[in-house]
DNA sequence: CGCAACGCATTGTCTGGTCAATGCAATCCG
DNA sequence: CGGATTGCATTGACCAGACAATGCGTTGCG
């Protein structure tokens, strides 16, 4: 049997202390000189890189982060219930996937950015739209945040020809929803197909979202279809993995017996 | 304005060349070596370890990997579609996530492990099946392959004594579907919950699923409810984000006019 | 020919340092 | 008192090496 290196054993001591309590959410874990005596003595180790190493294993894992000059400390982030079956919903109108998200977790208060344009969407977005060779497309994107720290992009595109000239261009808040607004354009969203990619943020992602090193993000394709099978709208979601979890129900038969829920978070 | 580090300028470079199609999926970036030489010259770096960090962001990214004593090569991995929805779906019974994603990727042989076990499930577990305390579960845990490599865990937990000496206990196929076996002991699933919690893995995880370096999972935890609004059965599905797709439609009034979707990955 | 042994390029682990950047706390000064 | 300065512990970046482990290809031997 051949040994782990030692810096995987650094990095299994304190995941095993921090899961088991020893180090619960928020709390310190000791100083990279505190592990280089403490690892010293019991491995040998006399090189500050090598703590660091084992440190950098629980960062990359999301679990740990940095605090200059303080330490490292344990992870914690309350998540947001991200519910995408909500928007298909009729009543009441304003509640929306955000709206739906805000009321779980009231004290914060919301906010959204909001930045209209014309664009040659990428290919991904052309294929789910249908659009002909060379056709635009508006695209309203949403920065969305709850106490000005961001929670999720949200990036919708249409079919230009569509929409322009509309309330759906218009760069605010629309009251009654931008679905309401494709409704009395006589495409009314029916039926919704959703696709989840996981994987690492881009580097501009971390930037925008202020994400922490090894938080993963789901990217959510939301294309949307009118009553005739229209592709209308595809939406583009990027959702950070470390503050929401999503949420959505199934049923058979009778929508009846849906129970409450009184759960906590894993 | 503070000059980014040089490890960053690196990773930079070839996340670029990697989204250019400067290094195509699977092909080799330069080694360790070659770089040094590159930015010695560009900027002054002399040390293996700085390219190296560089290296690791990308990594850690899972947009490449080592392969020694070859170099680093770009990574990519078709994704299979994973389908949720289709576990309460009644027609055909066979048809459960599993063969679903199979059927979407043939000419690869899927198998599964299974091993049953009886009990004492997590809090999460409890909570959710509305355990009494000290009560009992029995544990039904699947590997499930394709060419003989794991693509997803599945633990499903019961209240031992409504399944006792049932086939829900058999540790091997169950033709008919387990879900069948709890509609003939009179709870048929007709309405499920589901939660995706996104994180890095535990490195048990990495090691079961053989996850490389940058891997994001979902833990996907479904509570399916009788008729009579009882919580049955809890699932734990484990799904390495780089070797699938979740999907899901959601509906607003009668079923109709659901497209067929034709699009690939993006 | 077939197979074992060896060489070799490459990445993995670790040493033992240096200097910079950060942010908090104590101190100093008007 | 109150604001600016300084000190200090800590992490961040980087250097210049050493030796181990891996797996592929070649070489050599029976």
């Amino acid at each position: 049997m051949k040994p782990a290196p030692v810096y995987q054993q650094i990095a299994d001591d304190l995941r095993r202390q921090i899961s088991d309590g020893t180090f619960p959410p928020g709390s310190q874990v000791p100083t990279e000189a505190e592990l280089l005596e403490k690892y010293g003595e019991l491995h040998g180790v006399r090189s500050r890189q090598t703590i660091r190493q084992g440190l950098g294993v629980l960062v990359h894992e999301g679990l740990i982060e940095a605090r200059r000059p303080k330490g490292y400390f344990v992870i914690q982030r309350k998540r947001l219930v991200y519910r995408p079956q909500a928007e298909l919903r009729q009543k009441p109108p304003e509640i929306d996937v955000f709206t739906n998200l805000v009321q779980e977790e009231d004290g914060r208060t919301p906010s959204q950015d909001i930045e209209v344009s014309i664009v040659n969407p990428s290919h991904m977005i052309r294929e789910r739209l249908g659009l002909e060779p060379g056709e635009l497309a508006a695209a309203r994107r949403r920065v969305r945040k709850l106490d000005d720290v961001p929670y999720n992009l949200n990036d919708s595109y249409v079919r230009l020809s569509l929409v322009q000239g509309t309330d759906f261009m218009h760069p605010g808040d629309v009251a009654r929803g931008t679905n309401a607004v494709l409704g009395e354009l006589g495409h009314e969203l029916v039926y919704g197909f959703h696709e989840f990619y996981l994987r690492m943020p881009m580097p501009d992602e971390v930037q925008r979202l202020q994400l922490g090193a090894g938080v993963p993000v789901a990217e959510h394709l939301s294309t949307t279809f009118d009553s005739e099978g229209n592709a209308v709208q595809v939406t583009v979601n990027l959702i950070p993995g470390d503050r929401h979890v999503i949420v959505f129900e199934t049923h058979r038969g009778a929508e009846a017996n849906a129970p409450r829920i009184p759960w906590g978070n894993p």
